[in-house]
RNA sequence: GCGGAUGUGGUGGAAUUGGUAGACACGCUAGCCUUAGGAGCUAGUGUCGCAAGACGUGAAGGUUCAAGUCCUUUCAUCCGCACCA
């Protein structure tokens, strides 16, 4: 009998399927579409590990399900291949990353390849290709021209190895994410000059849009916490012997009587103009201070510090004179940079004003001073009595009379900064003339293409090596034909991320950025999934997109109907997979130690529930190879023993059928491990039908048998490639063949009913399966067990049809 | 601190959503078989107990004929966010 050896099969069947370009999509197919994709990887030169085998196979066996079911299914494949690591490696070994990713890409290509992954190579991109990154520039061009991009000069995160700015995102722990380890210094801030897209203007259509998404509910709450909308008022203070007016925001304009001092952010714009003389000394050294220290810093220690200006605000609503402080705990970008402290009703404000002896008034007459408690107003003159919800309202309506009120809803979401000072990104489409300031590159003129140098190191001056490409950087102004020079930041890579899945709806486009019908046609993605980038990347490919939208290039607001957060392959120790660690596992290893991708990829999908993080054992490939062994086996035995009895036994139908219902939903529902347990669970049971009566009923043997393959085929695709073509059939199983299972072979003719008395289960009967309540109560009655334990006639009968029976008697 | 999730055998995990807890695997034990193979087959494997039986889903209460599932309190672990006014 041929025996199972995945060696040989998997190899075989990847060159036929690229030879018959099995997986090839044709974007004009009349088939219904489908995209199941991951998300997009870096390359970097470690190659993949099991953690990325993982997430990828989920995804394939999702793309591989819907192909099979008829579909014209695409699995898109694509490079991230911007950013820091390949360019650090430039600077320490010199060797371009241009050419440090012709060599890295091969290489996945090889272990995607390996891995059984049914990508479409035929429309692969990358992001550092010009024809690619083109697309990139000219997106900055259209945010440009919308108002949506702008420059600024904001305290920036630096981080002194990379020589660059960091996003917010990407400093963690109050470190690089890129040098975290305990010998690295924290980041600091520094003032550069930024170029931002507008994503606030978005905020709100993010936000709301985000109930409607069928995505993992963690994923939503964290998107809406990262938005973090809040409805309030701002109010506005007159500043006592100035002109200047204090703009605070608040959510509770209903406690504007507690409120008994101000604070103003350290870096806030009136500071200086505030300060009175003798303070001006203790002010600017604590400004000095504040500024210095990183907002994580800051952040670290909670302690309430802050300093007294000397001067003094009216409260508009009752012209109380009160003290105007500064301190750190304030956040210059959040609401106005400032706000009204009311001590008796948060409990920060309370911290600050019992350390410098304060005055705390109640307004809200709460348990606790609890202010989420919907409460009466107290101390507030006339609105006392009110509901504060009422009070809130009010008050600001009384004060928007004279111009001091006005409701206003922020936003934590801040911009988004896109410029970053480094080689290895597409560059920023701006040349800085000194008669016309910043003027865009012209859409012919597109791409701007990065220059290959030999010296990638930063130039020092906060600029990226690309300020010493001088002959790059000499230019027209496309305005004045002046001399000018070229930006010489480049784009985050968040950007080359954050609309790669609509150029994989029309790859090679070298006239638009995609075809509108087509993206139409094709969007949205039906299934994505990944293990990071819940909140930065999914919300700007969500703004990528909306933006598209506003433009008229696409119809669909959002790109992703269906996402899966799935959890993370951890090493067994429960660290994380590294390369700074050294404890990663590279499938190849798996697959060429014998037990082939089939193994590697069922185990993945078997282990646990994909949203739980698992633990790689090494241990757990053997276990799903002996099943596909199984089901290798058991076809083999058929075609070896040509059975052709024809005994109407529908038996192995009785199997198969209910496994393909329970399949087909688990895997719809990406239950992949329940899924794999069913086939499992089919197998056995077939094994142990052969066993009873052997391959009685040739035909009914053989359509359990091909829907088994083809129910393991998006885990197994070679080994059921393998299979198919030995039960004869020349075309590929991997392409418009999915069972579908007949409700008439999902019945048995009898059921197992259990027996409760007073609560406990006291036997099991098998009746029936048309028998109905009183049958049972009869059957159950008869039985000698619950006989036994039937003291009484029952008072209480509950029957559950199909299931269970209840009774209870007197104790 | 806030938000989200998770807690079930020696291990990974099932459980039709209030209806037989432990499916399916891993591991382990015993036996069989052999063209000694990353084998295969048979039986067993929650705990206590010779058994009948009792107990058992982080802990403690509660509702119910019936609770892993619902309610109340509580503990632990993981992941986000973190002075957002």
């Amino acid at each position: 009998m041929k025996r199972y050896n995945p060696k040989d099969i998997e190899v075989k069947w990847q060159k036929w399927w690229d030879d018959n370009k099995t997986y090839q999509v044709d974007f004009d197919s009349p088939k219904t579409k489908y995209v199941g994709m991951g998300m997009f990887n870096y390359p970097s030169g470690a190659g993949i590990h099991i953690g990325h085998a993982m997430s990828y196979t989920v995804s394939d066996v999702m793309a591989r399900f819907k192909r099979q079911q008829g579909y014209e299914s695409y699995n898109p494949i694509g490079w991230d291949a911007f950013g820091l690591p390949a360019e650090n490696y430039a600077i320490k070994t010199g060797v371009s990353p241009q050419a440090n990713m012709a060599t890295i890409i091969p290489g996945y290509h090889k272990q995607y390849k390996a891995m059984g992954w049914s990508n479409d190579w035929s429309k692969e991109i990358s992001t550092h290709e010009p024809t690619y990154y083109k697309w990139t520039q000219w997106i900055f061009t259209q945010m440009f021209k919308q108002g949506l991009a702008y420059q600024d000069a904001r305290m920036q995160w630096w981080c002194e190895k990379c020589q660059t700015v960091l996003s917010n995102e990407q400093v963690i722990d109050s470190k690089c994410w890129r040098h975290d380890s305990a010998d690295d210094v924290e980041v600091a801030k520094r003032e550069v000059k930024q170029w931002f897209f507008k994503i606030t203007d978005y905020a709100d259509e993010l936000l709301e849009a985000i109930d409607d998404l069928n995505w993992t509910d963690t994923v939503k709450t964290a998107q809406k916490n990262w938005i973090g909308k809040s409805k309030g008022a701002e109010v506005t203070f007159a500043v006592d012997a100035s002109d200047e007016k204090l703009v605070v925001f608040t959510t509770r304009p209903d406690t504007l009587y507690g409120a008994t001092f101000m604070v103003l952010a350290p870096e806030h714009d009136l500071v200086d103009k505030l300060t009175t003389e003798p303070q001006k000394a203790e002010v600017s050294n604590y400004v000095k201070q504040a500024t210095k220290k990183s907002e994580v810093e800051r952040q670290a220690s909670k302690d309430k510090t802050g300093v007294f200006t000397g001067a003094y605000a009216t409260n508009p609503i009752n012209q109380a004179k009160i003290p105007i402080w500064i301190a750190d705990y304030v956040l210059v970008g959040y609401g106005t940079g400032a706000i009204m402290a009311v001590p008796a009703h948060d409990e920060r404000d309370k911290e600050f004003a019992v350390k410098y002896s304060l005055p705390i008034i109640k307004v809200v007459d709460t348990p606790e001073d609890d202010i989420s408690v919907e409460a009466k107003m107290i101390n507030s003159d006339t609105f006392n009595g009110l509901m504060s919800s009422d009070a809130r309202e009010k008050i600001v309506a009384d004060l928007q009379v004279n111009n001091l009120a006005e409701s206003k809803t922020t936003f934590k979401i801040r911009d988004w900064s896109v410029s970053r000072q480094r080689y290895w990104g597409a560059p920023i489409p701006i040349i800085n003339c000194q008669k016309c300031d910043q003027v865009l590159v012209p859409d012919d003129q597109l791409p701007v293409v990065l220059p290959e140098l030999e010296d990638f190191q930063p130039s020092g001056d906060g600029r990226s090596a690309l300020a010493r490409a001088s002959e790059w950087l000499k230019v027209k102004c496309p305005n004045c034909g002046g001399d000018a020079e070229r930006e010489t930041d480049t784009l985050d890579t968040y950007i080359c991320s954050s609309w790669y899945m609509l150029r994989y709806l029309d790859p090679h486009n070298s006239e638009a950025i995609f075809n509108s019908q087509q993206v139409n046609k094709w969007l949205p993605i039906d299934f994505y999934n990944g293990a990071d980038h819940a909140t930065a990347h999914m919300i700007y490919a969500r703004f990528m997109t909306r933006f598209f939208h506003k433009l008229g290039l696409i119809d669909n607001p959002e790109p992703f109907k269906k996402f899966l957060f799935n959890g993370k392959v951890t090493a067994a120790d429960g660290q994380m997979f590294s390369k700074s660690k050294g404890n990663g596992v590279d499938p190849l290893e798996i697959i060429n130690s014998g037990y082939g991708a089939d193994a590697l990829r069922t185990y993945l999908m078997f282990a646990a529930p994909l949203e739980l993080s698992a633990k790689w054992d090494a241990q757990g490939v053997p276990g799903t190879y002996r099943f596909l062994n199984r089901v290798w086996n058991i076809v083999q035995e058929y075609l070896e023993l040509q059975p052709s009895s024809e005994t109407n036994n529908d038996a192995p139908l009785r199997i198969i059928h209910p496994a393909i219902k329970k399949v087909t939903s688990d895997i719809e529902e990406q239950k992949y491990n329940t899924a794999i347990a069913a086939m499992m669970q089919a197998c056995n049971s077939l094994y142990d039908l052969k066993a009873m009566s052997g391959f009685d009923d040739t035909t009914s043997w053989r359509q359990a048998l091909e829907s088994l393959v083809m129910l393991v085929t998006p885990f197994a695709p070679h080994m059921s490639e393998q299979l198919w073509h030995d039960l004869g059939h020349e075309d590929s199983v991997n392409k418009g063949h999915w069972p579908v299972w007949d409700d008439k072979f999902l019945a048995s003719d009898t059921m197992t009913i259990a027996v409760q008395v007073n609560g406990k289960l006291r036997a099991e009967i098998e009746v029936p399966s048309d028998a109905d309540q009183s049958a049972v109560l009869a059957a159950a009655k008869a039985n000698l067990k619950v006989a036994g334990y039937l003291t009484s006639d029952p008072i209480k009968t509950i029957y559950v049809p199909g299931r269970l029976l209840s009774l209870v008697v007197r104790a």
